[in-house]
DNA sequence: TCTTAAGTAAACAATG
DNA sequence: ACATTGTTTACTTAAG
């Protein structure tokens, strides 16, 4: 590779320092340690050409000869380099060779090397470059080399940077060698340029016998740093030649770190010319031993190959390459006429050309790490990048874009466009403010005044937001505490009698405390709530029975607070406890005690049933909320069809008329009716083990008649059995074989449209969302809403980080369809079709880079998405009709039909997401009140607060647990 | 449904 | 003439 140390770095604003007779005595030198000895040795025709008098150089064939011949071309050369100005007449005889030129915005490298080194601004003696590109991070220190392939008989360039380079507007990545034809366009970080080749008519010069021929090898090497001046440089022959002479050693030497820095802050604008125009304009042709080119060869407009533009050529030429190099055309290097070139340019200066969209990037072509835009506004990104970067006196605009792009390299990849935001950001956010001017702009800075105002008004309200939270923890605490007490209050009063008075038949449901206590027994079967209840060995009964089997459950967490329910589990009992009040409403029901035990055995057995599927299906979790959340109307189903059971079993045992439970006691211990065990077998999952004893369907009746005493006083008042009750009687037993008369179907959702042609959908995953289906009656919605808790997918499963995420460009959205068929982008999420794309305002919205996702929606696309939080495989199971299946030893026939009616019936319509109800938030006492109080006048001195429209109560719910279920309709009222 | 915050896009003027 | 910079307006979207 090139020498470094041959390599010699001219400030063009020190061209006195340059002495063109000591640049002839370091020739040897260069020749010695150029790059040249890696060129191979090949015999080159004409490549270097003098223009109004052939150069007597030497052709060199070999290596070695090469060698040989160095000094006298060098010595020519060295005399090329003269920085002397001379009196330049118009038909001056030029004097830069060159094999090439590279063309950039304001200055040109002439290319007199058969390798030429582009790179980052030499930092450091350790290394250097020939066409220094400035002291840019995303050039490498080599970015790119352009070379002579003598094979191909072409220049090609090979990309080395790690930001590959755009070749003709086309990302080359690292690695990769094209070659180089006239006009080819050559994008280097921010620096753009071409790369030129001598027009025909200068090759065609080139062939005439009269000039001798070089070996372009022996083209000396020279190299200049111009910075921003260079293109003065170049027009007022201040340029130079270098190469390593004493002098310029010493120049070398002196560019010690200041000049370094200054050539840092020169770096913008780099060019690097081997050979200035004005130079070698100024050169005598006395000096020039070398051939020269005529300037105009390097017309950039002018076609290289008759009737091919230089776009397609460079076009096909990268097109080409790839597949068959050696068929594109071998570049023909000849020399320019550079002063020539600089009267061309004075004439007819290079129109400006439009400037180039901002490159798209694709994908693949943007690291990772930065393809998702960071997760701060604007304002803060700003604020950031000048609490980093900014000095006392500000920051200009284009700093602060810089910066931004340095400590946010997303902002390097994607579209413009925030820029804009960025300047609209300073102007309008007072957290910016002027600071001073420079130049045309402002330096801007940050208001610190502002800052501290808002960081204290920002302290403020999250001591507000911490007091409120606590406040609201400490009531929830106390009320906690409160329902414990009534508790154990209840259960001293009882204990007397050894069973807990809400699971008697004769239980007073005017206590407050009933709904609670059936919702506290019943979720003990519910997976993260352990045993509720410290119940005594003596008040067991069926209900305790069947979920005392449930208390194992695997899924309690062992840390868990007894009473303690996480929200979903809340959730689900506030839709469990709305769905039994709306069904216990249909059937009237009268007796409170009754009513009471029935629900109470509902809700267990719903629960149980749940969990038993579930753990027969081996799903972890909380199956019910699960379900609940998947698709209630199956829940409904089946607590419907609970309810049915218990209401059979428990009115069996004891008559509608009675409520003395003293006459139902004498059922105790009989053999429960088939129908009944069946019910509850769902469960009591855990009597499968064998030492446990099977489970008992009567337990109601086995309570103690004390039990019923405090009861009996109030349902003494309610003397007026209505006949609408649906208190299945023997007959209305037998009847309720017949799920129809029970009121299964009648109840059930699916009834209305139960076709068994529909029957399928019942498995189908319900969709929350579609909105009128088919077949969905109004009645069918109303009945089937969704419960408040799920009825919005991110309410319950929208990540916490994603709060305060500002909402992303639109702009930056991945195309739809590409993003998710693009890899390597994991845990990116394909786009959630949008229902409206919104149009773009004014103007057509740019490509967007391919892969650019929202984070903000990538998470939320997966948190909309009802089944995301709930595995499908447990949604499929619980809604499967082979959830409904129970082991052997607990089937009944008699449940079972009523299952398999229910995994036969079509899932009906579901619930329009815009009317959910506020399931829930029911103030269960005062619902079964209402209930009873419809045809019974209940003399009730319970204290529960009338709820006029209880389940429209609208709450926000806390994520903190509950222990038990009254209380939520306690404190929805509280929080009014 | 309304309000607010944030983002996007553009028109326009001033400036170098 | 042109690009950059700064201001302002209008609009959309999301969230509360």
């Amino acid at each position: 590779m090139m020498s470094v140390s041959s390599n010699a770095v001219l400030d063009s604003s020190k061209p006195e320092q340059l002495d063109p007779e000591k640049y002839a005595k370091t020739i040897p030198q260069v020749k010695k340690e150029g790059a040249h000895d890696i060129l191979p040795p090949v015999q080159v025709d004409t490549i270097i050409t003098k223009v109004g008098k052939t150069v007597d150089n030497t052709h060199i064939k070999t290596e070695k000869s090469k060698a040989k011949e160095a000094q006298p071309m060098l010595t020519q050369e060295s005399a090329l380099g003269n920085p002397k100005p001379s009196p330049t007449n118009g038909d001056s005889v030029s004097k830069v060779s060159a094999y090439a030129r590279l063309d950039f915005e304001k200055s040109m490298f002439y290319v007199q090397t058969l390798q030429v080194v582009l790179g980052r601004n030499p930092d450091s003696n350790h290394h250097t470059v020939d066409v220094d590109l400035g002291n840019i991070k995303s050039v490498s220190r080599r970015h790119a080399i352009i070379h002579y392939n003598f094979a191909a008989q072409r220049f090609e360039l090979s990309v080395l940077g790690r930001n590959g380079a755009f070749i003709n507007d086309t990302f080359v990545e690292s690695g990769i060698t094209l070659p180089l034809s006239h006009g080819t366009k050559i994008q280097i970080g921010t620096i753009e340029f071409r790369f030129l080749l001598p027009s025909s008519k200068s090759r065609e010069r080139s062939k005439s016998p009269s000039k001798k021929q070089i070996n372009p090898v022996d083209a000396v090497q020279l190299k200049t740093n111009l910075y921003k001046n260079s293109s003065k440089a170049l027009h007022n022959s201040r340029g130079n030649l270098s190469s390593l002479s004493e002098t310029e050693k010493d120049v070398f030497k002196s560019d010690d770190e200041t000049k370094l820095g200054e050539r840092r802050k020169l770096s913008s604008n780099i060019v690097s010319t081997v050979t200035p125009v004005g130079s070698s304009s100024s050169s005598t042709p006395k000096a020039l031993n070398l051939s020269i080119s005529n300037p105009n060869d390097f017309d950039v407009n002018a076609p290289t190959r008759s009737g091919i533009s230089i776009a397609q050529q460079v076009t096909e030429a990268l097109q080409t390459a790839a597949v068959n190099p050696q068929s594109y055309p071998p570049p023909i290097n000849q020399p320019l006429d550079a002063a020539a070139l600089a009267n061309l340019k004075k004439k007819e200066p290079r129109k400006k050309q439009p400037k180039q969209p901002k490159k798209v990037y694709t994908l693949e072509e943007i690291p990772p790490e930065y393809r998702t835009k960071p997760a701060c506004s604007y304002s803060t990104l700003i604020a950031t990048c000048l609490r980093a970067r900014s000095t006392e006196k500000g920051m200009s605009l284009s700093e602060i874009y810089k910066a931004i792009q340095e400590i946010y390299p997303y902002y390097k990849y994607c579209p413009d466009g925030w820029q804009s935001s960025v300047r609209h950001n300073l102007s309008l956010n007072k957290l910016f403010k002027k600071v001073s001017k420079e130049g045309k702009g402002w330096l801007w800075g940050l208001d610190e005044e502002y800052c501290a105002e808002k960081e204290k008004v920002k302290k403020k309200q999250v001591a507000a937001a911490a007091a409120k939270v606590k406040s609201q923890q400490d009531r929830i605490q106390q009320q906690q505490q409160q329902h414990m007490q009534q508790l154990q209050n209840l259960q001293q009063k009882y204990s007397g009698s050894g069973a807990l008075p809400d699971t008697s038949p004769g239980a007073a449901i005017a206590s407050p405390d009933i709904a609670r206590s059936i919702v506290q027994k019943a979720t003990v079967g519910i997976s993260d709530s352990p045993s509720p209840t410290p119940v005594t060995p003596s008040s067991s009964n069926n209900i305790q029975a069947q979920l005392a089997a449930n208390r194992s459950n695997p899924n309690i967490r062992p840390g868990q607070k007894p009473n303690q329910l996480s929200s979903d589990t809340m959730k689900a009992l506030g839709y469990l406890q709305q769905e039994l009040i709306k069904l216990t409403k249909d059937r009237k029901m009268t007796d409170k005690a009754t009513t009471t035990t029935i629900l109470t055995q509902a809700l267990a057995m719903t629960i149980a049933q749940v969990n038993q599927a579930a753990k027969n299906a081996g799903i972890p979790g909380n199956p019910l909320a699960s379900l609940i959340e998947r698709n209630p109307q199956h829940v409904t189903k089946i607590l419907t069809a609970a309810l049915n059971a218990a209401t059979l079993q428990v009115t069996k045992v004891k008559p509608p008329n009675s409520t003395n439970v003293g006459t139902s006691s004498k059922s105790l211990g009989t053999p429960k009716p088939p129908q009944a065990s069946v019910v509850t077998q769902p469960s009591q999952p855990r009597v499968q083990t064998p030492t446990q004893p099977p489970f008992k369907a009567p337990h109601v009746t086995a309570k103690p008649p004390s039990v019923q005493v405090p009861v009996a006083t109030n349902i003494s008042s309610m003397k007026t059995p209505v006949p609408s009750i649906q208190v299945p009687s023997p007959v209305v037993e037998s009847e309720a074989k017949n799920l129809d008369s029970v009121g299964i179907l009648k109840d059930s959702p699916s009834q209305s449209n139960a076709s068994p042609k529909s029957s399928a959908s019942m498995i189908k995953k319900p969709n929350y969302y579609a909105k009128g289906q088919p077949g969905a009656s109004a009645d069918t919605i109303n009945k089937l809403k969704r419960p408040e808790g799920f009825s919005k997918p991110n309410s319950l499963m929208k990540p916490q980080n994603n709060l305060g995420h500002p909402r992303l460009p639109m702009s930056f959205n991945a195309r739809p369809g590409v993003a998710e068929s693009t890899p390597g982008t994991p845990g990116v999420s394909p786009p959630k079709p949008r229902a409206h794309q919104p149009q773009p305002y004014s103007k057509a919205q740019p490509l967007k880079p391919v892969g650019y996702v929202n984070r903000e929606k990538a998470s939320t696309q997966v948190d909309a998405n009802p089944v995301s939080k709930v595995d499908q495989h447990t949604v499929d199971t619980l809604t499967d009709s082979s959830f409904l299946e129970l082991p052997p030893e607990l089937s009944n026939p008699e449940l079972d039909k009523v299952l398999e009616s229910f995994s036969a019936s079509p899932t009906p319509d579901p619930v329009q997401p815009g009317k959910t109800d506020q399931l829930g938030d029911v103030d269960f006492d005062k619902e079964l009140d209402d209930i009873l109080s419809t045809s019974a006048s209940v003399n009730n001195s319970r204290q529960a607060t009338p709820t006029a429209e209880a389940p429209n109560l609208k709450r926000e719910r806390t994520d903190s647990d509950e222990p038990e279920g009254s209380t939520i309709a306690k404190m929805a009222k509280s929080e009014q």
